[in-house]
DNA sequence: TATAATTCGGACATTTTTATCCTAATTAAT
DNA sequence: ATTAATTAGGATAAAAATGTCCGAATTATA
């Protein structure tokens, strides 16, 4: 082929769905969780993942504390789904774009995939999106899932 | 966000995809299709859909001649579905890639998303990989269907 | 046989995405 | 007060994807 492609999302969103994950599943009110720990926990490149963190305390996803025993925490420890995840950090194209990248695009102007496109949104809205962030959680700690 | 993303599929692939669309829909033994006129078909840059339709080529997707009235047309006129042209352009990592980005990630050793991965390219596959350009076609010559 | 239309492929250029480096600011703890 | 741990953000670099240019080879047809 002329490249390797066929990723749903960016790395970026990848390491970002990945650090939310980690900071959710290693909740505790008596402690931030930092870069360093959240980069290592998910083999990611550090100052990427900063960037990233970043972006999403910027769309109020996250807060963060600055100076020694700083780090980052969920923003009131509310429930976040990866759709949320995934609009801060690759923003719409997912939900927005033409699937054969078509200018317009619509039901009354489709592309040939276009319906077709449409039933595999829904599908992954339901079985991947719209899923919290708690439903990733569960067996981590046991060991059963890994992300790294 | 930090950068747009949010494609199912590379660009190379949406001209590869669309490329093989326009191909099927204009399909007459009596003349091969020609570069200038796909590319002009799908809105795509030609020299960049030129390598294109030469990985379809080389994936035995598409024959090809040389010289005046050459051009393109289907290997042997065989039905084709989306997924040999994604895999011709965007390799096998939508059907083998973890979707976050795990070296490693199997059932046995499964990444939080992975049984949700699972059911999004089972219907993927069901919804739009498996079927043949004709589903395609259909609509494209009494226009109610756009390539650009 | 000359010409125009065409594929083919190498080299190069641009843009986007991913990744690194560095310095400043802040805070806890000693 | 100093130091170490940390976030924050600008600048830059490297890699990948997308796009362009050009010349060579081939073939139909005038």
């Amino acid at each position: 082929m002329l490249y390797q492609k066929g990723n749903m999302f960016s790395k970026a969103c990848e390491y970002g769905i990945k650090s939310m994950i980690y900071i959710q599943s290693n909740h505790d009110d008596s402690r931030k969780i930092c870069l360093n720990e959240i980069a290592e926990a998910i083999n990611s490149p550090m100052a990427f993942t900063a960037k990233i963190l970043q972006q999403l305390k910027r769309s109020g996803l996250l807060v963060s504390t600055i100076g020694a025993k700083g780090g980052f925490q969920i923003k009131n420890n509310k429930p976040i789904t990866i759709k949320e995840i995934v609009l801060a950090i690759d923003g719409d194209g997912f939900f927005s774009k033409c699937v054969l990248g078509l200018k317009v695009c619509s039901s009354a102007n489709p592309c040939p995939a276009h319906e077709a496109y449409k039933l595999i949104k829904e599908n992954m809205i339901k079985d991947l999106l719209d899923l919290e962030l708690d439903e990733f959680t569960k067996n981590i700690k046991n060991k059963t899932i890994a992300l790294k």
